[in-house]
RNA sequence: GCUGGGUUCGUAUAACGGUUAGUACUCAAGAUUCUCAAUCUUGCAAUAGGAGUUCGAUUCUCCUACCCAGUACCA
């Protein structure tokens, strides 16, 4: 199987779910999965698109049999490896030309002289009378082409002249029967279809069409699943691997329908993902113009919840499963499954995979990950997972221990690891200020009065300090006193933390110690009021 | 316009002629907690419309509506 795609700009999600789908098919029937690159069009090639491409699917954990080296680079030459290079078309294009002259010589294409102003003008005619032009058995005849001119005169303008196109002579009505995988049986009478240019004078290199038929062909492409766009053009491309004789080997096609935008009609672009705030991209991307564009890996996404939802996104097991690693995706994908029509992306649904990936994750590896995020925010982590727990909040710095114990309280609230310092960064650095909301609701005097009264019991309290030993301790003497549990609460947790929401202020005082906790209280009562 | 494809809760989907139409996300309520999350429980919510075939249609056929794609010397 193959991934084919074109250099023309990053990798849209919806491209690398067919790369995906592809290569769940390929690898699960232990078939040979193959990138090529359609670079056929040179006016729309953009620099650095196929090295995106290829650390996108790198970084989604497909990784092609052929067409890429370990190098990350495409493969131009053939090896034992790499039998079907080179796999850009721009460097395959002394390939294309006889297949070209084969399909004119047994009568399926013809060349064709008309400039794309006689072209332009015939379109616009057409629409005067309301009517769409096309180049097909109806016009052909009366345009200028090798099958109106004589065989003298159109050899005479092939050697004069580059301006020549070639193009498919679409027989007359004639029923084109396919099967799709997803679709099932289609039927399409040849008399709606156009005679496609194959050959462009532009580039002096073949459509997409020839290309890609001729490139299968030679790949020894077996199934083909592909965007629903191409469905169209299916008709002419069963009748190009008749025309090449090729149609016992023709490749099964699958036609995947395409990723919608979340609200509103039409299919899920670029804007909407500035629009709504989630990537449309899986690596982040900046174009000619500077404008940047997010990407899933730099949002934080893992790639496997990444990959895990876009599989999910058309396709199901049959049951209620919905985490699977890419392995289990591979034992149990299905193109029975595959849903026939276009789906919604729902970026809430991209977030709970991640959450969900995020919490299978060791506390040692979020750590890992946790710690340049520390170190961006002025916060030093020192020493390793064997050495003993200590902070230091007057030097903002951190043992490695006490961070992963962080981790472990707080993961289960996070959808990406950099949730973690917003959920709790005063677990590394005392508060720089309050909520100003919470002031006004907690820090009244007959609150704080009482607050700094427990404060000040827990200071001459010798027991452990544990999250455990210390709650029970602060609760009991609140209650004992019965004094109002939340009220003494939240000024404790808006004096600590900045806020009166956030985590318990047992969980707090644990990892703070108690100096720290003193400390805090008393630069609240400085800063706020005492 | 024409050609092709599609249509189950808001979203992703299950049910491949017989179910109280299930699940997940979102949302709401309750439980829990010092608060916020998390967690647990409950709830809201769908077969586009109309004919037909059938004892019985989400499921099969046809029509209509709506959506998507294609209609380039782009892929």
């Amino acid at each position: 199987m193959r991934f084919a795609p074109s250099p023309t700009g990053p990798l849209h999600m919806g491209g690398v779910r067919t790369a995906l789908y592809n290569y769940l098919f390929a690898k699960q029937r232990k078939g040979d999965f193959i990138l090529r690159i359609e670079d056929t069009d040179s006016n729309r090639f953009v620099p650095g698109a196929e090295e995106y491409i290829i650390e996108a699917l790198k970084w989604c954990g497909i990784v092609p049999d052929e067409g890429v080296d370990s190098d990350g680079r495409v493969v131009e030459t053939p090896s034992e490896r790499h039998p079907h290079a080179p796999y850009r078309q721009s460097q395959r294009r002394g390939i294309y030309r006889k297949y070209a002259e084969q399909l004119i010589a047994n009568g399926y294409a013809y060349y064709a002289f008309d400039s794309s102003e006689d072209l332009e003008a015939a379109r616009a005619a057409a629409e005067g009378r309301g009517e769409t032009f096309t180049y097909n058995q109806k016009s052909r005849l009366s345009l200028c082409n090798s099958l109106t001119l004589s065989p003298e005169e159109t050899q005479q303008r092939l050697k004069e002249t580059a301006n020549w196109t070639i193009r498919f002579k679409m027989p007359e009505n004639t029923v084109v029967a396919m099967d799709d995988m997803i679709r099932g049986h289609i039927e399409v009478n040849t008399d709606t279809l156009d005679d496609k240019v194959l050959w462009k004078r532009a580039d002096e290199l073949p459509t997409y069409h020839l290309a890609n038929i001729v490139d299968d062909h030679l790949m020894e492409i077996t199934e083909v699943i592909r965007g629903e766009e191409w469905l169209p053009s299916l008709p002419l491309h069963y009748m190009l691997y008749k025309a090449f004789g090729w149609e016992d080997t023709r490749p099964h096609f699958a036609h995947l329908s395409l990723l919608l935008k979340p609200v509103g009609n039409g299919k899920l672009s670029k804007r909407d993902g500035d629009k709504l705030g989630f990537p449309v991209f899986p690596l982040r991307w900046v174009n000619a113009e500077g404008e940047a564009s997010h990407g899933y890996r730099e949002d934080g996404y893992f790639p496997e919840a990444f990959v895990n939802m876009l599989a999910m996104l058309g396709w199901n097991p049959g049951d209620d499963r919905e985490l699977f690693t890419l392995d289990e995706l591979i034992q149990n994908f299905s193109m029975e499954k595959v849903q026939k029509a276009g789906a919604k992306f729902n970026p809430d649904k991209a977030k709970w995979f991640n959450k969900e990936y995020l919490r299978m994750k060791s506390d040692e590896e979020l750590t890992d990950l946790f710690v340049p995020i520390l170190e961006e925010n002025g916060i030093k982590v020192t020493g390793c997972y064997k050495c003993p727990v200590s902070h230091d909040f007057a030097a903002a710095s951190v043992s490695k221990n006490y961070v992963k114990g962080v981790v472990a309280l707080i993961k289960e609230r996070a959808t990406f690891v950099a949730d973690f310092w917003t959920i709790a960064p005063y677990l590394f650095k005392a508060p720089q200020e309050y909520v100003e909301k919470d002031v006004a609701k907690f820090w009244k005097e007959e609150n704080y009065t009482l607050a700094f009264k427990a404060a000040e019991h827990m200071a001459s309290y010798e027991g452990p300090w544990t999250a455990e030993a210390v709650g029970t301790e602060l609760e009991e003497f609140i209650r004992g006193n019965e004094w109002p549990m939340g009220k003494v609460m939240n000024c404790l947790r808006l004096a600590l933390s900045g806020a009166s929401s956030g985590l318990g202020i047992a969980d707090i005082l644990s990892f703070i110690g108690k100096e720290e906790f003193l400390a805090r209280i008393s630069r609240a009562g400085e800063k706020l009021g005492k």
